[in-house]
RNA sequence: GGCGCGCUAGCUCAAUGGUAGAGCAAGUGACUCUUAAUCACUAGGUUCGGGGUUCGAGCCCCCGGCGCGUCACCA
């Protein structure tokens, strides 16, 4: 074309290539970037006008016809819609000379624009300036190709954005993984399950705030900067407030802020928001997830428990149709998320495991000595409920395939959690875990302040001894709410990532986060 | 953070230590029912960056960058 485009390679060529284009535009009066654009239809209701259409006429044609031999697959090739309105990306152009076929996308889907010179006349030349990726709106009848595919007979086009970088290949699409989480417009505009994840988690968000409001709880906020990042056993982010010249943390939980409003008065409470924990960054792990916790006055963690299954199988249900995951790739399960789910006492299901009984290993020295004889590794200075979290995790959570729930905790790991009446040292807590993931987390509530006092203590007993900065931190504030009296209760934990995970049968937590944080 | 693997054209991928290739995308031309359109031709590379070994490095070695897997920690 010209002497300077010789001299461009590469990447910075089909860049020159496309801003001449936009110069080309410009000298026929053209606008490249349009204020805004009125579509009739969406590429989907634009095929199912014609197939509305195609069945009425074949019903008519039957009708009228009588007797005769109706040639039923003959009478669809005329049906010929209204004029529609239609707008997207341009993903695919097979040009015939004076005729050419154009794939456009939306949000709904993609249909084919049929042009043609003799139908388009001046602005068929315009099909000259428009690339793959570029946005445009078409207007015309739909029709259905000699090969059957549904098409818009294009009486004009509208540059609506012209694109100055190239799509990804049309058909492997894009598959780098850091260039997809990067660059993630792209994943989603050439990968279909990428659009499909995006999709899946908001509608499963979508149908845990139906079900929890269709049982009167309330949905509240509650901060992300805190004073004292409490609730959970987790490393905190550390942020600074300037004109209060203090550092404030980001939230490692939402329980104790809910629980304050248990004892405010709010009997049913739930907030879904981004929890942020300053650890490592793996395929199930991001800094930054998103929980779902909830309070309910006057229950205990078996009727929690209830809820988790009927809430997880009912969202499986409401987003996939199904209350049955089917199997990911080759080797996968199908899950079955019908309830109930089975209980399995924790300190059984540990014995079963491990040959480890808890209760008679019941201190640090013990437990390490059971753990190396099973060739578990044991790391030195952690306290003795950190050390039955890595058995646990290491020999039980794994062969928690189908949905089950793990019950009855140690007091040891659960400074948040009510005794269990009878049982020493134990407390009302569970663990719900799918694919030996844990899905969620819950118990009947602690709301003996004294005992709670006392927990929190210990736990900062244990933090000076271990110089464990990941154990649960004393919130005075927390304390003197729950002296006010706080109603049994019984609380969940639920994540999203990991649900959306199981339901979407993805291994990798990028996959269901948009703007995952990569690894460093 | 340790260990392992990867990084080649806009994208997807090749290339015994011996002239860096293909498909798609792009450009030119042909084509009025194609759909991974087809056909002909053309252009496109600091092989992640820096150093080293070698007559010769995309490939071997060292340092660095960015990812992924795995271990540890966690949900």
């Amino acid at each position: 074309m010209d002497d300077e485009r010789e001299q461009l390679a590469g990447e910075r060529r089909l860049i020159h290539d496309r801003l001449a284009k936009i110069e080309a535009l410009r000298a026929r009066g053209i606008d490249p970037y349009p204020r805004s654009f009125h579509r009739t239809h969406l590429a989907a209701e634009a095929i199912a006008l014609l197939e509305a259409l195609e069945a009425l006429e074949a019903l008519e044609a039957a009708g009228a016809a009588g007797a005769a031999d109706a040639t039923a697959g003959e009478t669809g090739d005329h049906s010929r819609t209204e004029p529609v309105t239609v707008a997207g990306r341009i993903m695919a152009r097979r040009g015939m000379g004076k005729a050419s076929f154009i794939d456009l996308k939306d949000g709904s889907g993609r249909i084919q624009l049929f042009a043609r010179q003799n139908m388009l006349g001046d602005d068929f030349e315009l099909l000259e300036l428009l690339d793959l990726g570029d946005i445009v709106g078409a207007s015309g009848p739909v029709i259905r190709t000699r090969k059957g595919e549904p098409s818009i007979e294009v009486t004009s086009v509208t540059v609506l954005t012209k694109a100055i970088r190239p799509l990804p290949d049309k058909w492997a699409g894009l598959q780098d993984i850091e260039a997809r989480t990067r660059q993630r417009y792209l994943d989603l505009i050439s990968n279909e399950w990428a659009m499909r994840n995006a999709r899946l988690r908001p509608a499963i968000v979508a149908s845990i705030r139906k079900f929890m409001h269709a049982r009167g709880f309330v949905e509240v906020e509650t901060p992300v900067l805190v004073a004292v990042a409490a609730g959970a056993s987790a490393k905190p982010f550390r942020t600074h407030h300037n004109s209060l010249n203090r550092d404030l943390y980001l939230r490692i939980a939402t329980e104790l802020p809910l629980k304050k409003l248990l004892v405010g008065g709010m009997e049913k409470v739930f907030e879904i928001g981004r929890l942020f924990r300053n650890e490592g960054v793996d395929h199930d792990h991001n800094p930054e997830f998103t929980t779902m916790e909830s309070y309910e006055a006057y229950t205990d963690y078996k009727g929690v428990m209830e809820m988790v299954e009927q809430l997880v199988s009912t969202v499986a249900v409401d987003v996939t149709g199904s209350m049955t995951l089917a199997p990911s790739g080759e080797g996968g399960v199908e899950i079955d998320l019908t309830p109930p789910w089975p209980r399995l006492d924790l300190r059984e299901t540990i014995i079963k495991e491990t040959g480890i009984d808890f209760a008679v290993c019941n201190d640090v020295e013990s437990l390490s000595q059971a753990m190396r004889e099973r060739g578990i590794h044991v790391e030195q200075g952690l306290s003795w409920g950190r050390l039955l979290d890595k058995v646990i995790s290491a020999s039980v959570e794994p062969k928690l395939i189908q949905p089950a729930f793990l019950v009855d905790y140690p007091v040891e790991m659960s400074p948040l959690a009510k005794r269990k009446p009878g049982s020493d040292g134990i407390v009302e807590r569970f663990e719900a875990f799918v694919l030996g993931s844990e899905m969620a987390n819950a118990f009947s509530e602690l709301n003996d302040p004294v005992d709670q006092r006392a927990r929190f203590e210990e736990q900062e007993k244990l933090r000076t001894e271990f110089s464990d900065d990941e154990t649960d931190r004393l919130d005075e504030d927390f304390l003197t709410a729950i002296e006010h009296g706080m109603p049994p209760a019984g609380g969940l934990g639920i994540g999203i990532d990991r649900l959306t995970m199981l339901i979407a049968r993805e291994e990798s937590i990028r996959e269901v986060i948009l703007f995952p944080q990569l690894r460093t």
